[in-house]
DNA sequence: ATATTTTAAATTATATATGATTTGATATAT
DNA sequence: ATATATCAAATCATATATAATTTAAAATAT
């Protein structure tokens, strides 16, 4: 049982905390106030908040101090559409290791969707709209294009709860093109149609995104 | 004119020991003996260890040190094959955008790729190699894609540094797949065709890669 | 001779103090 | 009343010292 450092414990709160929303961006991240929070001296803060930095969810200005990164709404939907492109493909690069198994998975999740839509619970439909598409993965072999993906997806979550702003779900649409995705894996269609309609699917949030951004 | 901080100094001295290969994978990194050789304290230094294990190119493990990170052979090439999914992407969300300027900077470049070629220059075929590509999405809006694309780059040319292996190039052939890219890109092909090609031009080094290893 | 335990050395992790820089408030000039 | 300069406060950045941990070497036991 490892006790964690005490640089590892003030990188876990403040990224918690930042992830959680609880700081909002543009939020000043004052080293002395948290190190006397946390009962820490300086050092280990600056050493989590140099982590988060890299991370991006933190802007260091030297000598100035840091703050929880702005985040430009636009990014939303660049990080959207660039998971667009990977999950198709990493969907159709792990095609022939889908299971039976991996198949039942997808329809138990894809039904909580739906329950979490009819229980007006936003935040487990969110979570369980990731769980499904990682699901979909679940057999990448190519590492560093699973953890790509993943990376993605918490940025996804972060940027959400940093950035008060409208998130398109599609929800009724959404949970319908999951039993396509479904029924094309279990089929094993051809490669290029599952890839197209995945990114199709992920690039629909962002036409309905635009559609209502537009005609307001 | 901005002087560095401390730890701005340690953080690019040390990164470019490791990305210019003069720090070999799974060397230990001191903190005190480099401290000595910059002639800086310990923190400074810390911080600089702690944004490079966040960029990956460092492995600390607790109260024991700090590592250049080891790198699996296999991560070259699945960066290389997520890569090759971006670019196809990347290239076809900005088709629109292509002139005859970037046009003519295509086929410059791949005229002194051709060059270094015939001159036996390696490390500049490389370069000119990255710039080409970058050059095909250099009109990409996509900020975030594009940061990704540039960083996978930056990541392939540091494997190849840290790593002594074979790194296939292809290069005649890969020569005149630029030269049909081009051409792709002037008569605005469809955007599969395109997004294939490019695909399949990035796949060619890791087939040629994985025939040369099973006949050996 | 080998295995285990103990000790010493090397290094890491962090506290505290101090120097450096920025920001905000106040005073002065126009 | 507004603009500029000065000063003070807040905070950052880092040096130095100390505590903590790991690793390697030496001593002891089998």
């Amino acid at each position: 049982m490892k006790k964690d450092s005490k640089q590892e414990i003030a990188y876990q709160f403040i990224r918690s905390r930042i992830t959680e929303g609880i700081y909002v961006q543009g939020q000043r991240l004052v080293i002395d106030t948290l190190g006397k929070e946390l009962n820490l001296s300086p050092i280990p803060i600056r050493e989590a908040i140099r982590r988060l930095e890299a991370e991006g969810l933190v802007t260091i200005k030297a000598y100035s101090g840091a703050v929880v990164s702005f985040i430009d709404e636009k990014e939303y939907f660049e990080v959207l559409s660039t998971l667009a492109a990977l999950e198709g493909y990493a969907v159709v690069t792990s095609i022939s290791q889908v299971t039976i198994e991996q198949i039942g998975e997808l329809h138990e999740i894809n039904l909580q969707i739906k329950e979490a839509l009819h229980q007006f619970n936003f935040n487990g439909y969110i979570k369980l709209n990731k769980e499904f598409h990682l699901c979909t993965i679940k057999y990448c072999t190519n590492k560093s294009l699973f953890n790509l993906i993943e990376q993605m997806w918490e940025k996804l979550d972060t940027i959400r709860r940093l950035k008060p702003m409208y998130f398109p779900t599609r929800a009724p649409e959404a949970i319908s093109e999951h039993e396509k995705i479904i029924s094309l894996l279990e089929t094993k269609q051809p490669s290029f149609e599952i890839e197209q309609f995945i990114r199709k699917h992920h690039l629909a949030a962002i036409h309905e995104y635009n559609k209502n951004v537009t005609s307001s």
